[in-house]
RNA sequence: GCGCCCGUAGCUCAGUUGGAUAGAGCGACGGCCUUCUAAGCCGUGGGUCGCAGGUUCGAAUCCUGCCGGGCGCGCCA
């Protein structure tokens, strides 16, 4: 890569200007404006404190060391403003882009910068006592999306869903369901949304009227969790671990992981509960590990099921949680470190929450009035492409406003269409060619130098910072980068489509352009692919109204 | 009161591991289809980056305080 190269040249003439490397490293960046080059980097100035000079003159003397030797594609270098190096590159560099891009293909973009790493990505795990709501939605799209991210960079990545189906939600749902089923309402605190009532008048039809309470728990439980998999389906995104509480409970890992956290010695008794020290590992106060009943906390159960994460052999945990929960981030963390794993462990990302909005109102998702709007209704009305993007177009640390009306309505200018029909396009270009008879020929027999037109150059300038967009995604588990990058991509590429044609009686640049579309395609559908979003080879216009006048 | 997150164009949001004149979409206004899909392209207008200090060669970005909004502070999960 242009920039590995760059970055090299840049430490060589370091070392001959004998300076020092920045102690974090050279610094090299795309240039925000063509006068500044093709990249930019700021060592000087970043040096210029350390070996007491003047920024400029630090600059002069790398910029001597850098014509001093031929760096492949540097034309020139220019030091401007308080002292950045400027590089301007030859056209070429933006060939070699194209030609990896290509030879690449489906791995363009990727990196094993976390080549070894086993990374168990928890998310969703909302509980198993009713359909997953329409918020609900962001944590499936975010937490897929993260998942890819962090495959992408190189890691071996399994996604778990954590189904609490042994604790006190359960017990409201078995109330809840069974008074249902009994034609009662159910208790106060339990759960009064409609599904119950459907639910229960089907437990009527399929077993009869002399279900017990547990066995219509069990009934309703798998009906929940079938629920669950067929709206992630319909999304498309795949666990591959379903992992039940009961488990632990069933296997004595909870009796287990309290054994040990006494052995340590920070577990304490108090007002006849067991109590985990975890102001040792700075959280806000100590935390209830056994009740004086006898029963274990949710933390409690949860340090099992981390310790049991890492036992399966993961290097790494992550979890993706609603920001409610952020609370209790230190006392999972701080139990883990007690227990002996690493500081930080597991790595919590917290996402704001989703309002969701219907006929300009905000649905309160309440279980008192089991107002709720489910992540299958969003579905019933837009496409799960567009579901998908609307969830993984902002950063998750800002609270989300789903309004449905909008989604629906403007369902068509969703921006993952304008994503989609850059792709559409590409192919449809393609297949034009295939019925001309236009054969590919290799791209190394072919002139790329004719890409000269500056909606190619821009074009090829995107594609080029997709690693980069890659790996920062990765590194900041924020999905919205990719979002980003590909709207700007298709954007160039739209641009392109307009002022440049690509099948044309030159057959020498019909040739070159060909290649350069293919290798837009390929970001597109990588970076689409990342998001778990369909690239699609063509696009109908025909349910669509709007443009009869 | 304490803790976490947020505050950027009329609206919805990018940009936040410090970089050079702050971006996009929608909305408004005006252009472009005999040409590879107009779900597209081009242009105009629109900003005290919540406020005030501080650090720095350089701050939307880091620090402090304040204002405003969301969430949490249970022997619930």
């Amino acid at each position: 890569m242009i920039r590995d190269d760059l970055e090299r040249a840049i430490a060589r003439a370091l070392d001959r200007a004998d300076l020092p490397a920045p102690s974090d490293g050279i610094e090299i960046e795309p240039a925000r404006s063509r006068e500044h080059g093709d990249w930019a980097s700021n060592v000087a100035l970043k040096l210029a404190k350390v070996v007491g000079a003047k920024p400029r003159d630090v600059a002069e003397r790398i910029k001597a060391a850098l014509e001093a030797e031929a760096v492949p594609h540097l034309a020139r270098v220019e030091i401007a403003g308080p002292g950045f190096l400027n590089l301007f590159l030859a056209p070429t560099w933006l060939h070699e882009v194209l030609r990896d891009v290509v030879a690449a293909g489906k791995g363009y973009g990727r990196s094993t910068v976390l080549s070894g790493r086993n990374i168990n990505l928890e998310f969703v795990s909302a509980n198993p006592t009713g359909p997953l709501h329409a918020g609900g939605g962001r944590w499936v799209a975010v937490g897929d999306a993260i998942a890819n991210l962090l495959a992408a960079q190189g890691a071996e990545v399994h996604r778990e869903y954590y189904l609490n189906d042994a604790g006190a939600q359960l017990d409201k749902f078995r109330d809840s369901l069974y008074a249902r089923y009994r034609n009662t309402e159910p208790p106060e605190d339990g759960y009064h949304g409609q599904y119950l009532v459907d639910m229960a008048a089907a437990l009527h039809a399929e077993r009869g009227d002399a279900v017990i309470p547990d066995d219509a728990c069990e009934w309703g439980y798998r009906k929940i969790v079938e629920s669950l998999h067929d709206d992630l389906g319909r999304v498309g995104v795949h666990f591959d671990t379903w992992f039940s509480e009961r488990t632990l409970h069933e296997r004595g890992d909870v009796a287990d992981v309290l054994e040990q956290l006494t052995a340590s010695g920070v577990v304490y008794e108090k007002d006849g509960a067991r109590w985990l020290r975890s102001t040792d590992f700075g959280d806000q106060r100590d935390r209830v590990l056994v009740r004086s009943d006898g029963s274990t906390t949710y933390l409690c159960n949860d340090l099992a099921y981390h310790r049991d994460k890492l036992r399966r052999g993961f290097t790494h945990l992550v979890d993706i949680w609603g920001a409610d929960h952020h609370g209790q981030v230190k006392s999972l963390q701080s139990g883990m470190e007690a227990l002996g794993f690493t500081p930080g462990e597991p790595e919590i990302i917290l996402g704001q929450f989703v309002k969701v909005v219907k006929d300009g109102n905000e649905v309160r998702m309440s279980k008192r009035t089991g107002n709720i709007v489910t992540l299958a209704d969003i579905l019933d009305e837009v496409d799960p492409d567009v579901a998908r993007m609307t969830f993984l177009l902002q950063g998750i640390d800002t609270g989300q406003t789903f309004d449905l009306d909008v989604v629906t309505e403007q369902s068509r200018e969703n921006p993952v269409y304008y994503v989609q029909y850059a792709h559409a396009r590409i192919a449809s270009i393609g297949r034009r060619a295939e019925s001309a008879g236009i054969e590919r020929t290799p791209i190394a027999n072919v002139d790329l130098s004719l890409l000269s037109h500056e909606r190619e150059d821009a074009l090829l300038r995107a594609l080029a910072n997709y690693p980069d967009a890659l790996h920062e995604a990765a590194e900041a588990r924020a999905p919205q980068k990719i979002s980003t990058w590909v709207r700007d991509l298709a954007s160039e590429f739209h641009g392109f489509y307009r002022d440049c044609k690509v099948l044309s009686d030159d057959a020498d640049l019909t040739r070159a352009r060909l290649w350069l579309t293919e290798a837009c395609r390929i970001g597109l559908a990588n970076a689409l692919a990342v998001l778990g979003v369909n690239a699609p080879d063509e696009m109908s216009r025909d349910n669509d109204a709007s443009f009869e006048a």
